[in-house]
DNA sequence: CAAGTATGTCATTGC
DNA sequence: GGGCAATGACATACT
């Protein structure tokens, strides 16, 4: 029955006021997509490279390479164990998680990231002594991890049930509403009906009490006056931290967000949530600049050579890598120190830049990976060594710059989607809220309106019985409650054996003839927009039964009925149609037939039966048209708000992702500082983190390596996947 | 009185 | 080809 032309075009309409509604695209599932790999990694797989690392084994190991035996005492062994017991802590990092498994994942097609093993260096072998954490393990601790997530989602609020399927449902829903109202779907329609009506004032109220609800939740940006989530600032504290703010502040938005944020438009204003956005990146830089530097130094924070070196290395990386070339999935080894696992799963990212996709490069990749590469980029290193002196540099540096340069594009990503503080803790609300999938979750008045508009074309009475009265319009899907004449009707019908009200109420009535027994409530409907009887039932209508009441009250009823009339209904009357409109507009067409044949007609009336028919049948075409528009139209409100609201929670979770991912970074840059600065040559003396540094194996052991060694490696591993991209 | 809304009606289309 | 449902467009009444 439903013309596929009807369909595009509603499915063409939905989804264009879907695109509009929301304004912008949401481009989260590509985020998560991209962004949960590495994660995983970082938590589930190739982390183990860094538990595997034996420490206390340092002893056998450094023997080989010149490192006095006696440099690595007692104190370092259990020292070693504590930093690979937090190491290993790393793995349990609890990084929200939740069904992003659902999410369309890419494969990155390129190839993988092959690297030479350092040929030397301090080995630090590895031994029995520490724990596997490969294999089965990893699975165990995977459902551990991913146990936690959950829980701290939970404890965050950020976990919803997924609403997924959501849509699906309703596309079939309105798929059958047009064929046939679903009866327990206008009743749902008309229970919301009436709550919307007994708490109408709730509505009206609801934008400020949302506004209440989300107070606790929010900061206000003392500069700009707009408010954000409370957890706001703590995402883009990381921000911050990758932001060389003191060096060249306005560069970094320059060239690194501009390109995406100039191929897309979106409806929000970019620039003013840019300003926002960085002005709370500017208020936080300064403390989280000066704490990471201590942390990472163990310098005095008045130090300034430490601190501008803390920040220096953000510089050159960040301009070198443009979130242009990220997005078209350039590899970067960095990540891959973290995601050996990458290529097991299907999510090669195009817009992060990290992706040895193949599934061969596992250890290659990793067993190339340059730890002091990744930790001291080539730009750095050159500079770094002759500006920051024999105090330790920062070997994390490197990493720390790319992975916040992820989060640079994560943010980016968050300010392209139209997210801003105000927008964030409006879904942040709205997602607090969990009852968004039912009818009454709308809280729009556009909703609201909607639902009223629906009730009162379909039952404009005021009576006790109106919500009956509505609920059966709305379920019959005429939309018109019969008048006040229903029972005098009734009885004067009777006469004849026909009950038009009956039909008239529930227009299915000859389909569904049981749905007679609901009539009764209709009684006391008060206004009429139906095709009367003809003149001679009217007229016994109002005689007989409501002889008990005064002569004058049968006039005025009379009279009113006499208003109330169609102007079919008039016409009919003038023309002495001998039958009701009622008859004539829902009887069969044999039946309708079979009527017209038992009585005489002149042409002129036969004509205006037919015109009857037609306008009255076309009349409760109408109304269930405009209904079923009404019906889609607050379909796709709640689809919206679907949509809002799990992008509101994705939002959250990319938030709690960006705010795990820089502690982690942070852990791991300062445990590699402190088994850096715990090494010792021949001599006993410290290895200058200058000319040496820390490189990861794929099996699991530490090499201590020049630093001129580590660049070269760094280097090469940077060429190919440009080569790649080209 | 203008604007918005609700409803009825007509014309058209497709089943 | 008639009957009919659906629907866009317009008219009208009402708020």
């Amino acid at each position: 029955m439903l013309s596929l032309k009807k369909y595009l075009t509603e499915g063409l309409l939905q989804f264009t006021i879907l695109l509009s509604l929301i304004g912008v695209r949401v481009d989260v599932d590509t985020y998560l997509t991209s962004q949960l790999p590495p994660l995983r990694e970082i938590i589930l797989g190739p982390s183990s490279a860094y538990t595997q690392t034996q420490f206390h084994n340092l002893r056998n190991t450094l023997d080989g390479y010149g490192i006095h035996p006696k440099s690595i005492d007692l104190d370092n062994y259990f020292t070693a164990r504590r930093l690979l017991s937090q190491v290993r802590a790393l793995d349990r990092f609890q990084v929200p998680t939740t069904e992003v498994n659902a999410w369309l994942v890419h494969r990155d097609p390129e190839g993988s990231v092959s690297g030479s093993q350092p040929s030397s260096g301090l080995t630090l072998e590895s031994s029995s002594g520490l724990q596997d954490v490969t294999g089965p393990d990893n699975g165990v601790r995977e459902s551990e991890t991913e146990q936690g997530f959950s829980e701290e989602l939970e404890d965050l609020g950020a976990v919803a049930p997924p609403v997924s399927g959501d849509l699906t449902k309703e596309d079939i829903d309105l798929g059958a509403g047009r064929e046939i109202f679903d009866y327990s779907h206008r009743q749902k329609e008309q229970d919301v009906d009436k709550e919307l009506r007994d708490g109408g004032e709730q509505e009206d109220t609801w934008p400020s009490e949302s506004a209440e609800a989300l107070a606790p939740n929010l900061l206000v940006d003392g500069e700009t006056g707009e408010s954000f989530p409370a957890q706001f600032p703590a995402d883009v504290s990381s921000i911050t931290e990758a932001v060389p703010s003191e060096s060249e502040p306005p560069a970094l938005p320059n060239n690194l967000l501009s390109p995406l944020l100039t191929g897309t438009e979106s409806p929000f204003d970019l620039e003013q949530q840019w300003q926002d956005l960085m002005s709370i990146m500017e208020m936080q830089a300064m403390e989280v600049n000066t704490s990471t530097s201590e942390i990472m130094y163990n310098a005095p924070s008045g130090d300034p050579l430490s601190t501008n070196y803390s920040l220096a290395p953000n510089t050159p990386i960040n301009q070198n890598v443009s979130l242009h070339q990220a997005s078209l999935g350039g590899c970067s080894q960095d990540f891959s120190l973290f995601s050996p696992e990458v290529e097991s799963l299907p999510v090669a990212s195009t817009l992060l830049p990290l992706t040895p996709s193949n599934s061969t490069s596992l250890n290659s990749t990793f067993g190339s990976t340059n730890l002091a590469g990744l930790f001291f980029p080539p730009q750095l290193n050159g500079t770094a060594n002759d500006t920051a002196g024999p105090e330790l540099p920062d070997p994390l540096g490197g990493l720390l710059d790319e992975a916040m340069l992820d989060e640079i594009s994560l943010m980016d990503l968050a300010i392209e989607e139209g997210f801003n503080a105000g927008q964030a803790s409006q879904l942040e609300e709205e997602f607090d809220s969990d009852s968004g999938l039912s009818l009454d979750s709308s809280h729009s008045p556009s909703s609201l309106s909607s639902l009223e508009g629906s009730t009162s074309s379909s039952s404009s009475s005021s009576s006790a019985s109106s919500s009956a009265a509505s609920s059966f319009s709305e379920e019959g899907a005429v939309g018109y409650s019969s008048d006040s004449e229903t029972l005098d009707l009734e009885e004067a019908e009777g006469a004849v054996g026909y009950q038009p009200e009956y039909s008239k109420f529930c227009r299915m009535s000859y389909q569904d003839p049981s749905q007679l027994s609901c009539l009764p409530y209709l009684e006391h409907v008060g206004h009429n927009h139906t095709y009367n009887m003809a003149p001679s039932a009217l007229d016994s209508a109002n005689l007989p039964p409501t002889s008990t009441l005064k002569k004058g009250s049968k006039e005025k009823q009379a009279d009113f009925l006499d208003k109330q009339m169609s102007r079919d209904e008039h016409r009919a009357r003038a023309m002495k149609i001998p039958f009701t409109n009622d008859k004539i507009i829902n009887l069969p067409v044999e039946e309708f037939n079979e009527l017209l044949s038992k009585y005489q007609l002149s042409e002129a009336q036969l004509s205006l039966i037919r015109d009857i028919r037609r306008r009255g049948k076309n009349k409760m075409a109408a109304q269930n048209c405009r209904k079923r528009k009404l019906d889609t139209i607050l379909n796709l409100e709640r689809d919206v708000e679907d949509l809002q609201r799990d992008k509101a929670r994705l939002l959250r979770e990319k938030v709690e992702f960006l705010r795990s991912l820089r502690q982690m970074k942070q852990k791991v840059q300062s445990l590699y500082q402190e088994v850096f600065g715990r090494l010792r040559d021949e001599n006993g003396r410290p290895y200058s983190p200058s000319q040496y540094a820390l490189q990861y194996t794929g099996d699991g052991s530490v090499l201590l390596i020049p630093r001129t060694l580590a660049d070269q490696q760094a280097r090469r591993q940077e060429r190919k996947p440009k080569d790649r991209r080209k």
